[in-house]
DNA sequence: TTATACTATTTAATCGATTAAGCAAAACGC
DNA sequence: GCGTTTTGCTTAATCGATTAAATAGTATAA
């Protein structure tokens, strides 16, 4: 094992001091007038001995980690994989490393994590936060983190957050079912009260009464989210319940897919006797039979926000970034579930 | 901003020397002498600053990092998040903290990646080698690097390898074919030489030969992944090319998806015209219509090897583990699209 | 009584960088 | 020729921990 070469290394065998080095190899050589002669020394031999600093003795003395935190709900969740791979990208152009963590919707493993991240001293969070964390995140802002929400928010909070316009979402595709002539539209959502959650039952509720129909809506409680058949099971006896349902949206696409399969179950067919939306479109849903008409979300869009807003907070000069809320919108993707052939 | 504080602040406060603070924190309290007393009072005093130790100090003075640094093929791939996921919770509970990052399968980009989490000073590393690699995985085994590869490996390096037995997976799966009377059976694969695919390729060539069939095999150019469209495209020219092919094998999920889309665009019908089983399974398979059979790979069981190793040879005392290819089972779920009704 | 051992803690070096402040030599001004 | 700048570097402190070695005080042994 080859040993490490350090600065002071580079500066003995150059016979320079290690200040020096360290001016040169941060493009300071013209600021602090280092010679063009000693500065083309140093890279030369820099280059030679392939030497690369230590990221940890930097970070120990400049206080900066040039890691950013992120958490999601979960990072095997189709959205948040997808939206992580652009951060990533986007991160490593700008030098800078992603932690992720995963934080099941539950404020205690958040917690938890946020004490990890700042033990090792993370410079930014992005967060898609569970509820009841408003205090611990506005402790980060109150400590001057940079903090970017997305997916959902705290109005309380004055922190930036990157969300889609759920309620339009919800609205778009709801206009969509009446213009298809159903009639008794139901939705299946979770028992959230988060922003997100709350947008797109209320998306529902103004379709409903602006068209004067009647509302169905189902709710499944978050912790079966691990038992697909359980959700199913729950879904099939809504269904049974209301057998007047024609048409179904779906608030998440987990539901989504355990919904499908209820209706499966229950030998119905999509379109003929239900017609099926989801929010959150899928790679898979074009490939369903029939392929399923689903509300997308930007991703790319979502992502490039976030990490501009999150480069402008960590890159700001004393004065903070105006925190502000940016809401992208949705997309209805028209696809065979939704439309009576 | 309340300023961080130090163990120093800890020390000055109680009228202490650091290095008593630092042994109690550690758990040295007994083996350096100090006295209950002294502990207590150090305890408690930390707790109620609520004081926890600069992780990039204890790591520079250390040499450890607690950062496990994951490279995989793409972190949005559900084989590798679903991994990625299970490996992060087991993880964190070891006190240990992932970097994940996309190789997209290429050698440069790979090169790039080891070299910042080298600069990072990770402690160990989890590879999803793309080719062309093997000098810098060995580099990293000469420095002595804890390395755990996945996936797929190189027989040439005596790293520790967890694979799954990719030629057995695709065997079972033609014996399936064979057994429900499939005569004329396709594979679409891509053209790499690495093992996983190497193996796969061969277990289809040795069912094909002992059973006395032709051989159909459609090799996909790998830089087409992102355009699904293209990949349909070439899969349909195949199948039409070959008429008599009543059954075909997609040796990536990927290819799985875009099969299925050039099938349905031909009009035929799985799997009366055509049978189709994927490598890799898929949460949604088990929903398509019909439902799709896959050869699947267990996930946890890959997950849980591979950390087993990987903290092995990370507090591996002296000796490390030995090297060992670790070759798990695949299960093929059988499902509709692989059966005539 | 004096040497020795043990107890409980402190001192100080160290990890590998950054950076404010310092300083000698050369150049310049008059 | 002497003071003042400028140039081109170096010195040394610092970030916040860990840990080998040192030390002061007390107990034990011969």
């Amino acid at each position: 094992m080859k040993k490490k070469v350090s600065i002071h290394d580079i500066a003995k065998q150059l016979n320079v001091s290690a200040a020096t080095v360290s001016f040169v190899l941060n493009g300071k050589a013209a600021e602090k007038r280092i010679s063009e002669e000693m500065e083309q020394k140093i890279l030369k031999h820099v280059n030679l001995l392939g030497y690369r600093p230590n990221r940890i003795a930097k970070s120990l003395r400049t206080g900066k980690s040039k890691i950013i935190g992120m958490l999601v709900e979960g990072i095997a969740d189709p959205f948040f994989s997808a939206i992580a791979r652009i951060i990533e990208e986007q991160a490593y152009k700008l030098d800078y490393k992603i932690f992720y963590a995963s934080t099941e919707n539950d404020s205690r493993i958040t917690r938890n994590i946020i004490g990890a991240f700042r033990d090792t001293q993370v410079d930014g969070y992005i967060i898609v936060p569970p509820p009841g964390i408003e205090d611990d995140i506005q402790a980060l802002m109150d400590d001057n983190f940079p903090v970017v929400l997305f997916d959902r928010y705290f109005p309380g909070l004055a922190t930036c957050n990157i969300v889609v316009d759920n309620f339009d979402g919800v609205y778009q595709a709801m206009r969509h079912f009446l213009q298809h002539n159903y009639k008794n539209i139901g939705l299946v959502t979770i028992p959230s009260s988060q922003t997100q959650m709350r947008d797109r039952l209320n998306g529902y509720h103004h379709a409903i009464t602006e068209s004067g129909r009647t509302p169905y809506v189902k709710t499944i409680a978050f912790d079966l989210k691990p038992d697909q058949e359980k959700i199913s099971h729950e879904i099939k006896l809504f269904l049974q319940e209301h057998r007047q349902i024609d048409a179904i949206l779906f608030a998440t696409n987990y539901l989504a897919i355990s919904g499908l399969e209820a209706i499966k179950q229950l030998g119905k067919s999509v379109p003929r006797d239900i017609a099926v939306i989801g929010f959150d479109d899928n790679t898979h849903f074009s490939l369903f039979s029939p392929s399923i008409t689903a509300v997308a979300q930007p991703i790319r869009e979502i992502s490039e926000h976030i990490m501009q807003q999150l480069m402008a907070c960590l890159t700001g000069h004393e004065k903070a970034p105006e925190k502000k809320t940016t809401v992208l919108q949705t997309k209805l993707i028209i696809r065979e579930s939704s439309q009576k052939q």
